[in-house]
RNA sequence: GCCCCCAUCGUCCAGCGGCCUAGGACUCCGCCCUUUCAAGGCGGCAACGGGGAUUCGAAUUCCCCUGGGGGCACCA
């Protein structure tokens, strides 16, 4: 099964790994995560990272969630070798256009006395896995209420609808060395004899699965815990078919911060909504990344290419993780100020322009500019960054509790209006000498810094908190500080 | 009910028989810096779930218990 054009010159197979999520939901985040190890592991040992479209479920699958998927992986930086819109050496990465491939296989099987159809009734099944677990038994069907292989011929041939279902052999035990969970076994016992083509003839999850891991030539399996009592339905399949298994990974599941199943009620799970919520996607994966595993050292916020270079499945965590956003809140932040002032202007000036509702000029734009390493230092999240420049760009609001606080101080009115004065002649417009200005005018009225400078930062920027005082009226201009203080000056009369 | 997996600070990780009076990061709390808010610096609180066993020695190995998670579909 596996071509030459797998080995690598050292005789080694090369890696091939797969992310086939199904487009029955956005991408969550612990899609994204698995997506993520996929890819690092397929970079950090020259391997393929592959992108296949689980789309069996017709009924469930839609376009939304399949564009979700794509562009959701596009922001994360996930980009893939092999797979859907990109192609690859197989005719097409999606199992809903791959139907005939599995009912051959289906075919095969059933052939080989491997599979049978089966016509029981969902309502036997029903009653004989009530009837088992009551029992104290695992509720797997065995295939005894199917009839003889000739009289299931006869009854398809008479063009009778059943099932194919997979003839677990029993008694038996499946054992496999999962890379993070060592020696895994499964009793027979506990394995249905389960669907592999529905009544409909499309195949089931876990025979289109399990082929396309053998067509594609998949090395390593690395997929969610949740798959791991499936993965002896799997190596049962690729055996049957006379291929060779994989080695299978087994991720433990994000968890909530309750420790329950990550849902909707904990918030967020689309990995979209983080960049709606302003999370850059580098700090996303960092994030993502080390929930479940670590570099070994005290490193926490690592690049990307240094993660390809240390990522080592064999040390990733067996506990399940929290995924818990307060982390990724403050690593988002050291990542918006490491980013450069142009990045970061580039970033965050659409978000501007949408919340003044208008476009933003060329002076508008430099003014951004001259103040953003000031705002990168204050915003956990891009989202945060309007409300910040707001004050340089539109008409003020005071914020109530912010002029009560510092407008009815003594001193207040004394400072603002002196401010006013002072500043309309300042000479050559700069950082230096507004503060130059400020300061002398402190010692002038003797007014310590608090007092002084915070009725001004309320009159110009509406609030008491906003970014550095001397930088921002720097930014905002002569006559529109002017102005504002004039403004304020009236209000406080 | 049956099977499987897991178990170190509130959270994410380090620890792989002695280096552990258990380390780092986030959060929280002090202090410093300071024109606000941040950022930054310094310091602090905080954990090996319980019980056996092995061993000279156990967070590290084994067993049991407890707790958490996953699975048992013509969903994936």
């Amino acid at each position: 099964m596996k071509s030459d054009s797998q080995m690598k010159s050292d005789g080694q197979m090369s890696v091939r790994v797969r992310f086939a999520p199904s487009p029955t939901g956005f991408l969550h985040v612990g899609g994204g995560r698995t997506g993520l190890y996929n890819y690092l592991f397929a970079r950090g040992n020259d391997g393929t990272f592959i992108l296949r479209s689980d789309d069996t479920d017709a009924a469930r699958s839609t376009d939304e969630f399949r564009v979700d998927i794509l562009e959701s992986l596009r922001w994360l930086g996930l980009d893939w070798d092999e797979g859907i819109e990109v192609g690859g050496p197989i005719e097409t990465y999606r199992q809903s256009e791959r139907l005939s491939r599995y009912q051959d296989v289906v075919a095969g099987l059933v052939a080989d006395g491997k599979a049978y159809y089966s016509f029981a009734t969902p309502e036997q099944l029903d009653q004989f896995r009530k009837e088992t677990m009551a029992a104290g038994q695992a509720p797997s069907y065995d295939g005894r209420f199917e009839p003889t292989a000739e009289e299931a011929a006869a009854r398809i041939a008479a063009g009778e609808s059943a099932t194919v279902r997979f003839a677990v052999p029993r008694p038996g035990q499946t054992t496999f060395d999962d890379v993070v969970r060592d020696t895994v076994t499964f009793d027979h016992v506990q394995v249905d004899d389960f669907v592999i083509l529905r009544s409909n003839g499309t195949p089931t999850y876990h025979l289109a699965s399990t082929v396309d891991d053998v067509d594609f030539g998949i090395t390593h399996v690395i997929r969610g815990e949740d798959l791991l009592s499936s993965t002896p339905k799997h190596i049962l399949l690729t055996e049957a078919m006379g291929a060779e298994r994989a080695t299978y990974v087994h991720l433990s599941l994000l968890m909530g911060p309750d420790g329950k199943k990550l849902s909707k009620r904990h918030g967020h799970t689309a990995i979209k909504a983080y960049r709606d919520e302003g999370y850059l996607a580098d700090a996303m994966v960092n994030y993502l990344a080390l929930l479940g595993w670590s570099p070994g050292d005290d490193n926490t916020v690592i690049s990307l290419a240094d993660m390809i270079e240390r990522f080592d499945l064999s040390t990733v965590s067996k506990n399940p993780a929290i995924f818990d956003t307060g982390k990724l809140q403050w690593m988002n932040g050291v990542y918006i100020r490491e980013m450069s002032a142009d990045a970061f202007v580039a970033a965050v000036r659409p978000l501007v322009e949408g919340d003044l509702g208008r476009g933003l000029d060329d002076a508008e734009l430099a003014t951004l500019a001259e103040i953003a390493p000031l705002v990168q230092e204050r915003a956990k999240l891009l989202t945060e960054a309007p409300a910040q420049v707001r004050f340089l760009f539109g008409d003020i609001e005071y914020d109530e509790t912010s002029w009560d606080k510092t407008m009815t101080k003594d001193g207040a009115a004394e400072a603002v209006a002196g401010a006013a004065e002072r500043l309309a002649v300042v000479e050559t417009w700069s950082v230096e000498a507004v503060e130059e200005t400020l300061r002398t005018m402190l010692v002038d009225l003797e007014l310590s810094a608090r007092k002084g400078l915070q009725p001004l930062r309320v009159a110009i920027s509406g609030s008491s908190v906003s970014p550095p005082l001397f930088e921002s009226i720097t930014a905002l201009g002569r006559d529109r500080t002017v102005a504002r203080l004039n403004t304020a000056k009236v209000k406080m009369a």
